[in-house]
DNA sequence: AACTGTGAAACCATTCACAGCA
DNA sequence: TGCTGTGAATGGTTTCACAGTT
């Protein structure tokens, strides 16, 4: 037997960069650009020179020392290792208002992603016809026996675990979760969850701090002026 | 001078946690609890235990040796250390579908966030009202002399800057940005990006990795299967 | 000469494992 | 006895600084 053709693992956090690398390049294409050194590309993406050229050396070597890097072959090496080539359908679960803004988002078929169903258990809504695709029961999509890769829950956190695990019955392997609750699923399953009431609070923890601060500054000076 | 009262720092990925415990801790004095141990609050959060009292350690100790957590203590606890007994008033700029769904959304005054301010510059949307808010141009918004301490920002990327640094010379220093853009405003001000983009692909990053195995050990099994 | 790719150092976060306390 | 709070160990990420390459 061969020996193990041992896969280069990208780390997690620079995975979660190259979007912001991939949009930076873009960018620059945008505005003529053909090569870039990595100064220029960081500086664009908000990293450091020595981040992008670690993070850049995980996908392999794109650059030409002394040179930089092209920019055009620099962004298609990274769409192809971001997946960006491959067509993956996805379901939205949940056509609330988010749901609705969801379709209409452009950012899903320019990236590759299409809309293939929408699901809501609402009998209300099941049967409308949302940006060219009709809201089905999550049983009757189930019945449809369409294939799917993409899972985007947003439905109340109350239901979002039981659609999960519908969803991964069915065979998706990568879900969206805009549902304040956190996913119980294999962990074979991608999960990346968008959580609005974690981010206002977590944003209102420093703003506390930051009065908090200001308060201290403010009796601080107050005390120094009339000593 | 006396010394500094060098204010405890918590490190991010604590502050950033403090939210999913806090749910768990409701979710459990909903179902009646009084007191956790950090294993059971752990599991209910999806964290480990160690991490559990780790990140609770840096807002003090709030646990009984032997014992646990009071579930009222520890939440009211966290809630003020969130920064949530604080009443914020909040702008929305962006009245697209997107900043229609957050209007909607009542995670802002469960909070003790307020939208006091909606903003949008198509002349079209201007002076509608949503959920009760009128919306208003950028420069009506900026003429009113409202003070706002949060901004939501959920306009295209191509006007988040330019929106960004109106804000923060309102006074505005947390922002929520929706936009497919990093900010430029001054460091002292909080900035949290919501980026469906980047999550998409980061998504679809995994999503191709596994396809790619699959595939790998498909063909291997296939090769042993005739060899 | 200019800029990449990368060892080595520094930093931050997580987990272990147990001393200390109710 | 049971569980917290925390030193110490581990693991991961970022940054420095420079050897290597065009």
């Amino acid at each position: 037997m061969s020996a193990e053709p041992t896969r280069r693992e990208v780390p997690g956090a620079s995975v979660a960069r190259l979007p912001a690398y991939r949009r930076a390049l873009m960018a620059l294409a945008e505005e003529g650009s053909v090569r870039v050194s990595s100064a220029e590309l960081a500086a664009e993406s908000g990293v450091q020179p020595a981040q992008l050229r670690r993070d850049l050396s995980h996908l392999g070597s794109y650059g030409v020392r002394g040179v930089g890097y092209d920019v055009a072959d620099l962004t298609a090496q990274i769409t192809a290792e971001l997946g960006l080539l491959t067509d993956w359908p996805v379901v939205i679960v949940g056509m609330g208002h988010l749901g609705r803004a969801l379709v209409a988002f452009r950012g899903f078929s320019r990236r590759g992603f299409h809309i293939v169903a929408l699901v809501d258990d609402n009998p209300d809504i099941v049967g409308e016809v949302i940006g060219g695709v009709p809201v089905q029961s999550l049983d009757a999509f189930v019945a449809s026996g369409i294939s799917v890769d993409f899972g985007v829950i947003t439905t109340p956190a109350s239901s979002a675990n039981r659609v999960a695990s519908v969803l991964v019955d069915l065979g998706v392997h990568s879900i969206l979760n805009f549902a304040a609750t956190k996913l119980s699923v294999p962990s074979s399953v991608g999960v990346r969850r968008v959580d609005l009431s974690s981010d206002l609070e977590i944003l209102a923890f420093h703003a506390q701090r930051r009065s908090a601060d200001d308060l201290r500054a403010a009796a601080l000076s107050e005390a120094e002026a009339t000593s």
